[in-house]
DNA sequence: CGGTCAAATATCTTTCGGCC
DNA sequence: GGCCGAAAGATATTTGACCG
């Protein structure tokens, strides 16, 4: 077993980017696949998984106005197809319309990389006869198309070419974890040997930790990009409204807060204005550029007064400020409500950040950020800088309140009869880990500052784990086998994050990378 | 048009931990 | 060891979009 003692424990250290490198250096892997795609990284170090291809090509993230298969063909797609969860082709019935076919209908097979088609011996089984494209997201033997079982030529699409965003980009907007629900879980290599060595709680333990520790730096590696156009506040911004979009609605957020960064935002709303007149000022502004009020939608009437009162201010507000703005607002169709609470409707998150940014000095939560930290630092006892950093920082999300917010969670909704919060313990928490241990960290990094990532590390190794997703059940299931054992080892975000980790890198696939996962073959190693 | 579903907060219950 | 307050855990409640 490796031996997991010797390295520090009090800061964000690569110490689980370090095991796993070790394993996979010189790529003799092990295996069924003989290059596997560990080796071939374009724009991105992650591991790309055949699961997030097919998410891309389904969600069509793609520059889909230039599309051309790898033979030069025009190609535009007026279908992806649907999602086959029986043997065959990855998606049936899909249609496009391709240079010197016309129209054609077909099956659809998607691989990591063009090359896959044959190495699983696709151009001999009879079951892909079907398929009228072959998508990989990169074109590895650099033919321009694929046989088929018949002999037939399939055309081939190679995305990388064509994505709407980078790679890492997508990795963090795709919704990888809505293909496990339903799935029953195996236990993983890791189950087995952890049974056999009588691995200690201990061991597994602190590789947890590492692994979390190695989300933290991946998460601020990409805010680091980021920063790269911007500065801290506006990166911070950017990232809290993205975590405001909780799942589904990501993208709007954060093309919103890109649109209407702070500084045209002070730029509209004079810092010297009145606390109430901010307040409804940024609403306006806000849900404005959104295009989320209710004059850019379907208006309805009402005769409830307070409602009608609170509408007529914020559209009057609206009309004034949008002369000052020459950009584009979002609408309707750009948010999505599908599967989405109506406490957590995009019009509400919108209304908190609102609040948020006008009671913050200079519209800055980063400098907030600061001060809490400036003060936190010289506190002696441990317990009290966690408890006193936690609760000063997630008191901006936790106490917003707002006189028509509080109360409704539509336009015209009815009233409640008591207060809901607009954003809540959950979301907090999210926002802290997520965004600003990754961003505050950067900032600690960059003025050399190892007293802020002490601190951060110590809130982050003595957080209470968040609520369980599908992920950490699964990962739960994988690793441990008894929730109860699961429940006692994952007792720190930090570990809970690791597992966050570990998935990404190995579990996606199911069973195809365990022999490959730096878990197990941690556990093995002599 | 009505049933189903989505996920956060509010509230109630149990456990934990510190302290005398 | 027992008491009290705090924290953690479990359960109930809530509205409106979507789909057939």
């Amino acid at each position: 077993m490796l031996c997991l003692n010797k390295n520090p424990i009090d800061c964000f250290f690569p110490v689980y980017k370090e095991m796993v490198s070790s394993f996979h250096a010189g790529g003799n892997d092990i295996g069924m696949n003989s290059r596997s795609s560990l080796h071939v990284l374009e724009g991105t170090e992650r591991l790309i998984k055949e699961e997030l291809v097919r998410c891309i090509w389904f969600g069509q993230h793609l520059k889909r106005a230039c599309l051309c298969t790898d033979n030069g063909s025009r190609l535009e797609i007026l279908s992806p197809g649907w999602w086959n969860s029986e043997g065959g082709p990855d998606f049936k019935h899909a249609e496009f319309l391709l240079e010197g076919k016309g129209l054609v209908k077909g099956d659809i097979e998607v691989h990591v990389f063009s090359s896959d088609w044959i190495r699983h011996q696709h151009h001999k089984q009879s079951t892909y006869d079907t398929v009228c494209l072959h998508v990989a997201l990169w074109n590895d033997n650099h033919g321009a198309y694929m046989k088929n079982h018949r002999g037939q030529t399939i055309p081939q699409l190679t995305l990388s070419k064509y994505l709407d965003a980078e790679l890492d980009e997508l990795v963090e907007l795709i919704d990888v974890e809505s293909y496990l629900k339903g799935k029953k879980v195996n236990p993983g290599y890791c189950q087995t040997e952890m049974e056999n060595q009588k691995v200690n709680d201990q061991w597994i333990g602190r590789f947890l930790d590492y692994a979390g520790d190695e989300r933290i730096l991946q998460k601020a590696k990409r805010y680091e990009r980021w920063l790269e156009k911007g500065t801290f506040e506006q990166v911070l911004y950017e990232a809290v409204m993205e975590s405001l979009g909780y799942k589904n609605n990501k993208e709007p957020f954060f093309t919103l807060a890109s649109r209407l960064p702070l500084e045209d935002i002070r730029y509209v709303i004079p810092e010297d204005a009145s606390a109430q007149k901010k307040k409804k000022n940024m609403q306006s502004l806000l849900l404005g550029m959104a295009g989320l009020l209710p004059q850019q939608r379907n208006k309805k009437p009402t005769d409830d007064k307070e409602t009608a009162n609170y509408i007529n201010d914020i559209e009057h507000a609206w009309n004034e400020i949008q002369k000052k703005i020459n950009r584009d607002p979002l609408t309707k169709n750009d948010w999505s409500y599908a599967g989405i609470r109506p406490a957590n409707f995009p019009e509400r998150r919108i209304a908190a950040i609102a609040n948020i940014l006008s009671e913050c000095s200079s519209l800055s939560i980063f400098r907030y950020l600061l001060s809490v930290l400036e003060k936190v630092e010289n506190y002696q006892e441990e317990r009290k800088i966690i408890k006193r950093l936690v609760e000063d920082i997630q008191s901006i999300f936790l106490g917003i309140s707002d006189s028509y917010w509080s109360y409704h969670y539509t336009w015209y909704g009815k009233k409640l009869a008591k207060p809901v919060k607009l954003l809540g313990k959950e979301r907090a928490s999210n926002i802290f880990i997520n965004v600003i241990i990754p961003i505050l960290l950067i900032y600690a990094r960059k003025h050399s500052n190892t007293k802020i990532e002490k601190v951060l590390h110590l809130t982050y190794r003595n957080y209470t784990p968040l609520p369980d997703t599908s992920v950490t059940k699964f990962m739960g299931n994988r690793i441990f086998g008894q929730p109860n054992v699961s429940k006692k080892i994952i007792n720190s975000v930090r570990r809970q994050q690791g597992l966050y980790q570990i998935f990404k890198d190995f579990c996606e696939n199911d069973n195809m990378s365990c022999n490959k996962c730096a878990l197990y073959l941690s556990m093995v190693k002599d």
